[in-house]
RNA sequence: GGCGACGUGGCCAAGUGGUAAGGCAAGGGUCUGCAAAACCCUCAUCACGGGUUCGAAUCCCGUCGUCGCCUCCA
């Protein structure tokens, strides 16, 4: 079984089979960069994120450019507003956006390109499909002629004659056909433009991509990505431009991912019911979010609430319990344990591989994991030993960290020293054996206060004086310290 | 109005012809001084109606509902 994709242009899933061997191009839409990127933004790097780690997993060499669209109506709305450059003013927002990135645990494009570091190659574009005839300018604006395209439409599948009746825009009079799109918009007072052979202007936003792809990536790519929002008229036009200009396909395969959606309605700074990515990582870890993502099937649309981030956040606890070490007494795991353990692994392997070959059916290979995980975490009740458990763990570090989860990143919570202190001084007092322990001095660290508190904790447990010994659990807890007994003793970790 | 997608247990969500993965929540149990964690057990016949088939959540028709796109949008 090779790895199958989903193909918007075609509606199903086909083989993947790249253009050269070995190597995957890939383009995917960035943001409009004038506001607070949200986690509906966020879920679609994740998306192509996966599949670009999957296919390099695969053992392919795959370049993988991200746009940023750096001029268009809405930046220069809000800079005028604002009173200042709106170049400068999305070049704050990239950099925003480039640190989401690095948080989200994204792995970076390995380019960036700006529209406005491509006016050149639109400009030239343009030009080349007015010569050809494919566009026209009226009053220094540049439309494309969709009847000139065969096929337009093929992607969204629309037909031209359809989306006239339907259309709801208000019709420019200049156009030779009510669904020409701006290549080129001239001019206007206040905005910055740039100066061509048909007059000053800048450039319209489907063109950008279609200047990018070609100059980045060359004339066809593998795989071209973003929303399922920019299916029409985005991506349609994009096709359009392209393909009159080179005359070949442009995208094999067209990925779309489906929208966030916030209480029944997709997320977006137009409706206004957003979440930042900045306000989630003030509250969550990076890989709650990645977990929500890959719960769920890419293409549709993902639920957010209170729920559903709980349950993302409890299961990526679970994920973590399966990397926990085998327990202080184990005695070595039985050998039909650790052969069920070994098998179980590699089935868990196969498993996981064969659900991203599936048009990267993550829900599943997710499924794939929690089941390790509890093979894991079964073994290590029945006395499973660190070595016993380390092909499986190493399996899911393996596993979940393609998938750009970090299981084994350890949240460490800020905690006053002084805090620490104050708990290990007031329990030695209460103790009243002062010889038993050294004082802390200020310049120890957290884990080794931590450690000394609890070794004070393991005497009032002797001693059976619960009431002190629940009271340091529940402050350590307070502290972000989680303290867990069992038979062999007491262990700790961050929570 | 046009195009498209979807409707699976309390929540989220796989599965597209052979009798329902997984996560969270919930209930019961093991362990524990207690708690937590972990482990074990329990928990759906797949919006509704009709049809095709030996057999359908899965195919077809209809009804209801939801969402997306048709305007900037990941």
């Amino acid at each position: 079984m090779t790895l199958q994709i989903y193909n918007t242009l075609s509606r199903k899933k086909e083989p993947f089979e790249p253009l050269e061997a070995g190597k995957v191009s890939m383009y995917v839409c960035g943001p409009t960069v004038y506001a607070d990127a949200h986690i509906g933004h966020a879920m679609s790097s994740l998306v192509f994120d996966v599949v670009r780690r999957y296919l390099e997993y695969c053992g392919y060499q795959v370049r993988h450019v991200m746009n940023y669209t750096d001029v268009d109506d809405k930046i220069i709305q809000r800079a005028n507003h604002e009173g200042r450059d709106s170049l400068e003013l999305a070049q704050e927002y990239i950099d925003a956006y480039n640190r989401h990135i690095e948080d989200l645990n994204i792995l970076p494009a390995n380019v960036f390109p700006k529209a406005t570091e491509e006016i050149d190659q639109i400009v030239e574009m343009t030009a080349r499909l007015m010569d050809d005839g494919f566009a026209y300018s009226v009053d220094g604006d540049v439309y494309y002629r969709v009847e000139r395209k065969d096929d337009y439409g093929k992607l969204s599948g629309r037909k031209l004659a359809d989306m006239q009746a339907g259309s709801r825009v208000g019709v420019d009079e200049r156009k030779e056909h009510p669904m020409d799109f701006a290549l080129w918009k001239s001019a206007k007072e206040g905005e910055p433009s740039w100066e061509t052979p048909w007059g000053a202007g800048r450039p319209g936003w489907h063109i950008e991509c279609s200047a990018m792809a070609l100059h980045h990536l060359g004339p066809q790519i593998d795989i071209h990505g973003g929303g399922n929002d920019l299916v029409f008229p985005h991506h349609e036009n994009e096709i359009a431009q392209t393909e009159s200009l080179t005359g070949k396909p442009f995208a094999r395969y067209w990925m779309h991912n489906g929208m966030l959606q916030l209480s029944g309605e997709k997320m977006s700074k137009s409706i206004g019911n957003l979440v930042t990515i900045n306000d989630f990582l003030k509250e969550h870890e990076a890989d709650v979010l990645r977990i929500l993502v890959l719960n769920s099937s890419y293409r549709s649309p993902l639920s957010y609430n209170d729920e559903v981030l709980e349950a993302a956040t409890r299961g990526l606890e679970r994920l973590r319990s399966g990397l926990r070490p085998a327990l202080p007494g184990a005695q070595g795991a039985a050998p039909a344990l650790a052969k069920a353990l070994d098998e179980r692994t590699a089935a868990s392997k196969e498993g996981f591989i064969a659900a991203m070959d599936d048009d990267f059916n993550t829900s599943s290979a997710m499924a794939e994991l929690f089941d390790l995980v509890r093979r894991i975490n079964q073994a290590r009740d029945e006395s499973a030993k660190d070595e016993d458990l380390k092909p499986a763990q190493t399996l899911l570090l393996e596993l979940s960290g393609l998938l750009g989860l970090n299981l084994a990143h350890q949240v460490e919570t800020e905690i006053d020293p002084a805090d620490l202190i104050a708990i290990f001084e007031e329990m030695r007092a209460k103790l009243g054996d002062a010889e038993s322990s050294q004082a802390l001095g200020v310049d120890v660290g957290s884990e080794d206060a931590i450690r000394a508190i609890l070794k004070l904790r393991e005497k009032f447990r002797e001693a059976k004086q619960w009431a002190a010994s629940d009271e340091i659990r529940d402050r350590l807890a307070a502290l972000g310290v989680l303290v867990e007994d069992n038979a062999q003793g007491s262990s700790w970790r961050w929570g």
